[in-house]
DNA sequence: GTGAAAGCGCTAACAA
DNA sequence: TTGTTAGCGCTTTCAC
């Protein structure tokens, strides 16, 4: 009504001539607090005003804010889909999402979480993140709710939705080695994620249940891999292709630098699988369509996100709650072949 | 201090001494309010009591939350991309980010756009979305300063971030003819979309400008298309190139779907580019390292993001802004070739 | 059924 | 420099 002003509960009150009480309640449908014909009124009002509640003034009284934030180490394809299934959860439960990207650098994680807990988030979900213990401290000391994806930092708690990194990656090896393979890479993009460290165990376990002296020097970490991801994995595989003719295939941590791995194979005259067998990680919908098929660790990162959604309601209700593994599948493409006759 | 209470102001106050007025100059700091003296105690005083702003209310007082909405019609790698550009900016004043995705669905955008007004959004992003005109009526009813990118509603605003899309693909259209292509199709994902019919134009005023007759049939459109991108693009696609095997090359709005062509069209038998040519849209960084590499319009996702969060800020901030047309670039790679000598 | 009043945590006059 | 107070828009007792 009145000129810039938003449209507020004293007003709907004032223009119905009911207290500001009982259009509370008629907002938060209290029903035992009105009549039918008071609804009608105020209903009406509303309408006619425009009037939209103010959700922050009501978390202030409620101490809620009916969103929470989802913290992650960058934006990218992997986490598009989790977020999508954190979405499809909170979506129902009328929840909205910040979104937090640290673009992994302490400072800006440490940014972002303080920036979370003076937003009060009614809740947080961590995805394959955390750089600096601190920040978990921070959360964990304003005992805001969290759930990690993905994250291996402490497995005391039951806010965990992860999958078996290390018993995945030893089968995808165990898969190369079946196929002949014997010197086998592993390329990953970094050490800081925990989840990578398991993939590279697995990889291990792999290599030692097969008698395959396991060789330092074929495990390839670059930690600038996830600064530009395509274009530095494109070049780095290239030179350790290159410079490592006796390697006849490779178990790459990520789907994306297996793709650029690919190109950088086949603009090195070399054939896959028939020189270099290759398998990626996290099941990119986009790996089953190129050309060669990736053969690849597909992780439910729809179911992720969703069930991490799920929990994370669970632990701000304060139900209990039960760490959930979801199950990682290999799945066998067109990059993966036998060993070539001429390797070693 | 006191058991579950999360530290407020006022706690700060009580165990300093000061007033909460003081308090609260020191954390906006004003620093004409306070003594160096007094500004040290504050400060120890809040480490010690472990003391965030509540950010919540500060906003119910300034009537303003520091946030900013993104709304799009689905989680893709597009708008990731933007995502990112939009986070750039948006860090550096420290807004914080909420995300909503309306899943190409009216209701979920209606309950989405209230959503945004009710939380008080400071501004909202409104990306190749808005599919009910009242939702964009609810925004600026509202006076939520708000920016569009590539959406053509209304063209009066001076608050858009856009790239020609007409023009970009008539170049693109005109290059599968200079390469000899007469019988050229053209995949839409839908035409809810504004700047894919503004695509289809262009393609159709390239035919024109060649003299090339416009032919409706070789225009094909498919809504489901944006629900499983991949998958039923690679199913529409492989129908669509078997039942036409006159058409040599396409013109293809989205990358992806270009992408699941690609496949389609090798497990149809057929050679890109000797027996069809592919143009895809949106530049994907995954289009530049797959085989072929794809032949796409390059979209500056990152600077669209970077421009609109700026162009918000502005606006926010009550300062003049003007629309912004960033530029698309064609992006020559291997999927596009001579026509075949034996079509037509 | 309805309303008055307190208070959520903070900022912004205005006093002192 | 520092403190007092009103009030942002809402929910929540508790009277009536």
């Amino acid at each position: 009504m009145d000129k810039n002003k938003v449209t507020t509960i004293k007003d709907i009150a004032k223009y119905t001539g009911f207290s500001i009480a009982t259009v509370s309640n008629v907002i938060n449908k209290k029903e035992i607090f009105y009549s039918e014909d008071t609804y009608k009124k105020i209903i009406k009002a509303i309408k006619k005003l425009n009037y939209y509640p103010n959700i922050i003034a009501r978390g202030l009284v409620k101490r809620k804010t009916n969103s929470i934030a989802f913290l992650i180490p960058l934006i990218t394809d992997f986490f598009s889909k989790v977020l999508i299934g954190i979405q499809e959860s909170a979506n129902v439960s009328e929840y909205s999402i910040s979104l937090y990207s640290s673009q992994y650098n302490t400072d800006k994680e440490e940014k972002n979480v303080k920036s979370i807990i003076s937003n009060k988030a009614d809740g947080v979900i961590l995805s394959s993140t955390i750089l600096d213990d601190n920040n978990l401290k921070r959360i964990e000391e304003k005992k805001i709710p969290y759930v990690l994806i993905e994250d291996f930092k402490k497995v005391k708690g039951t806010n965990y939705v992860t999958v078996d990194n290390r018993i995945i990656s030893k089968k995808a090896v165990n898969y190369l080695i079946e196929l002949g393979h014997k010197k086998i890479g592993v390329i990953g993009e970094t050490l800081k994620i925990p989840t990578i460290s398991e993939r590279i165990k697995g990889y291990k376990d792999a290599l030692f249940d097969n008698k395959i002296k396991f060789n330092k020097s074929n495990v390839f970490i670059n930690d600038s891999l996830h600064e530009e991801f395509f274009e530095n994995g494109y070049e780095y595989t290239k030179g350790l292709i290159k410079e490592n003719p006796e390697i006849t295939a490779y178990f790459i941590t990520s789907d994306i630098i297996a793709i650029s791995a690919l190109r950088a194979i086949k603009d090195l005259g070399l054939k896959v699988p028939e020189d270099i067998s290759i398998i990626g990680f996290d099941g990119l919908e986009v790996s089953k369509f190129i050309y060669p098929k990736l053969t690849t660790v597909s992780l439910p990162r729809y179911e992720m996100g969703y069930e991490a959604m799920n929990m994370l309601l669970k632990i701000i209700d304060k139900k209990a709650t039960n760490n959930i593994k979801l199950e990682a599948k290999l799945i066998i493409g067109e990059s993966t072949g036998k060993v070539r006759k001429s390797g070693n």
